[in-house]
Parts: C-alpha cells; structure tokens; sequence
DNA sequence: CTCGGCATCCTAT
DNA sequence: CTAACGATAGGATGCCGAG
C-alpha cells in the first residue's frame, strides 16, 4: 500500500485544446490558444458562461464561470466557440487509449482526467518519472495537445501535483516534498475544499495547507464534523488510501435542469419545460434500463435560491408520462408563483431490477410505449417538433481554476 | 433509538 | 444596485416521524 505510485493526467485546458487542435487539423490556420479565447455558450443568452479559456484570454482577466458577455466587455476581440461535445468524447478516448497501453488499472475521473496506478511496474518501467514524461511528449506528439502529469504514492497528491504549474508538465509530490510543494499553498486549493470550508478555515486563522495539517482536531471535529474534519486534516498531510478503481458505477441519479432566458411565471411555461425535462431523463432511465423510485423538482428563484421537493412512488417507472405528472404534482405543491429562472428534474432512487421484472409481464412494454407516445404527441402537438430537443447547451467546466 | 424520507449544503468537473 | 454565473452528480448532514 505505502510503495503505490499513482499518476494523474489531466489535459490542459481541455475543451480549448481540444477545439484548436480540431480545427488546425481542418486547415485553419488560426490556433486557438495563441488568442484571446474561451469555449462557452451563447453570447448572445445572457445565461451563458466561460468555459474554458485561452491563456492569452487569461490576460485580459477573464475568468473561468463568469459570463460570456462579462468576458466580451473586458476583451471585444474574443473568440467564443460552442462547446461540441462529440468532439470532446474523441478527444478523451484518443488520450486515454493511449494511457490504457501503460496500465490495465486507470479510473477515469472525468472528460479530461485520468487516475493510473503504476504500483509494481518497476520492472517494465525502472523511472516513472521518466515514463510520465514519455507519456505526455506522446499525447503532445500524436495527438497535438498538451498535459500535465502528477506523480506521488496516492491519487490526492498525484492530483494536487498535475495541478502546479502549467502546461505540458510533470511534477511529483512524494512525501518528503509535501511541506515544500504543498503546505505553502492557500487553504482553498487542496483538493475537496471549497468556497465554503476555505471561507471558514481562514476565518479560524488557517490560512495554508500547511497550518490545517497541524490544526487541532478537536477544533476541525467541532466546526466540520467527523467526516469532512478527519477528510481535511489527513488530506493536508497528503494521507490517502482511496484506490484506483476502473469499474463504471452505476448512476444513483438523473437529472436535467434548464435556466431561462426569462424569469418565469406561469404554470404553462413550467409544465412546457418539465414535459421536456421529463422526456429527456425518461430517455436515459430506458437507456441504462433502470428505473427511478424518487422524483424531484428543483428550481431556482430569482434570488438565486434553490429550492427543491420531492417524492418516492409505490413503483419506480421510466415512463415520460409518469414522470412528468409526478413533477407536475410536486410543483403545484410547493410553487406558488414567485419569478422563478431555473426549473430541473431529478430521478433518483434507482432500482435496477426493475427493468428486468417487467419482461415478465407481456403488457407493460406496449402500455410503456402507448403512454410514451401520447406524451411526446401531446408536446408536438402544442409546441410543434423542436419542443422535444434538449433546450439550452449546457458547459461544464473542463478544468477548475479556483486561483485565477 | 434507529431508520427512511426529505431538504439543503458542499464539492467536484 | 451589496451579487452577478451552468449542468450534472455524489456525498454529508440535520430534522422529523414511524416502528
């Protein structure tokens, strides 16, 4: 356990990358990264955000999740590109397809990340950080973009590693480097803590990774509880024993969220998008062939609050219809009107069997479908045939810049 | 007292 | 004019009521 080595690989500013190398290899000639730049959504919805920026974008101070228009204040010149998500799945196989070939034992952490446990592979490889190197200059070499790689004895350290400087690096954070690499850094970049437990940390006086790793216990316990104090104070030691696990979980929930253009209003608006919302999840739930026990809405008031509510059935269904009523119902209960910009649904409770069970019975798929039909036919028919398209494109985020 | 259900918070990409 | 800004997911936590 203690002579692990682990790396993490993670693309630098991914979807950026990923979009300049795509259209180099078409023949343009403008690289991306050499300009101003962002992937990020519609400039014109006032809803969008940056995604990923250029680091010549950086220059003009933008930043990752403000505002696509924010961003053109500071920059008129800049270049926004849609996200294009097909792309991106490319992308990622083609880098991690070729991790694959230096170990069977990878997790993918996300899109544009991988964990790859390189314990007890000396013989084929004497140096890891030699073969970390050749893994990047091959990412770079065949496939056109940079990474950066980290290298220690567990994936926390790994991870915080592959996250010093940028790009096309690799870094190591062994355990006699954690009080010269990471203790000096801010409370808010170790990994797992975020906005809120920074803010409080620093309000206790710990300022750096280093005085959390000598903080008092018994003050941690009182101010985060058992779990999120013993989590922070091992991890400001660079303690982890979590493995690299590659098995896909299966998903304990589904969900889909919408943020309008206009605050909304009226119940009309609302039902239009939870029909649509309640297909879409519906969708995935007969795709991974699960069910849901549990529907919740969620929506955002114009405060920025969210506000959620939720119910577990008799039954767990994946049926539009089903879905959509019951959010219909839960909606009623709690909204009585205040402005609201954001409407989601969510699916949770996931029962796995459920799919199966019902072969038994020679009906239930036809009565699946016939209330499908009538679901989808009943948005056609109201709202004409584009209503049943994913409305909006979501960005998430490919890389987390909590520091820029 | 414990557990399930529910709402909210926190964190991540 | 105090903040501003998306989508999706997992885990923790606190409260409440039932057994």
């Amino acid at each position: 356990m203690n002579d692990r080595i682990i790396f993490h690989v993670d693309v630098n500013s991914a979807f950026l990358s990923w979009e300049a190398v795509n259209r180099l290899s078409k023949g343009e000639t403008l690289d991306l990264r050499n300009v101003p730049s962002c992937v990020g959504g519609d400039p014109n919805r006032r809803t969008s955000i940056v995604s990923t920026k250029s680091i010549p974008a950086k220059k003009y101070g933008i930043v990752t999740g403000e505002s696509v228009a924010a961003a053109l204040r500071k920059c008129p010149d800049l270049i926004v590109v849609k996200p294009d998500f097909q792309l991106y799945k490319k992308m990622s196989y083609a880098f991690k397809s070729i991790l694959n070939e230096y170990t069977p034992l990878m997790q993918s952490f996300s899109i544009d990340e991988v964990f790859m446990d390189m314990s007890g592979m000396q013989r084929i490889y004497p140096d890891p950080i030699k073969l970390a190197h050749e893994m990047k200059d091959r990412i770079r070499d065949e496939l056109g973009f940079t990474v950066n790689v980290g290298v220690a004895k567990n994936k926390l350290c790994a991870k915080m590693a592959s996250d010093f400087e940028k790009p096309d690096k690799v870094h190591t954070l062994f355990p006699d480097e954690i009080a010269d690499k990471m203790w000096p850094l801010p409370v808010g970049e170790l990994f797992g803590c975020g906005q809120s437990t920074a803010k409080k940390l620093i309000d206790m006086n710990i300022n750096t990774i280093g005085e959390l790793a000598k903080a008092d216990g018994r003050i941690l316990y009182n101010t985060f509880g058992e779990k999120a104090a013993h989590y922070l104070y091992n991890a400001a030691n660079g303690i982890d024993d979590s493995l690299v696990v590659n098995e896909e979980r299966e998903a304990k929930s589904y969900s889909v969220e919408n943020t309008t253009e206009d605050d909304v209003t009226d119940f009309d608006t609302v039902n239009h998008l939870l029909l649509a919302e309640a297909d879409i999840v519906a969708g995935r739930l007969r795709a991974d062939e699960v069910k849901a026990f549990t529907i919740t809405v969620i929506y955002r008031t114009s405060d920025m609050k969210r506000h959620s509510h939720g119910r577990k059935m008799e039954y767990s269904t994946d049926i539009t219809s089903e879905i959509y009523d019951m959010a219909v119902r839960l909606m009623k209960e709690v909204w009585k009107g205040e402005p609201i910009r954001l409407i989601g649904l969510s699916a949770s409770d996931i029962d796995t069997d459920g799919f199966r069970q019902m072969s038994l019975f020679g009906e239930e798929a036809k009565e699946k479908q016939r209330n499908l039909d009538k679901a989808l036919d009943k948005i056609r028919s109201k709202y004409g045939n584009n209503s049943v398209m994913r409305a909006g494109i979501g960005v998430f985020r490919a890389d987390r810049r909590k520091n820029d």
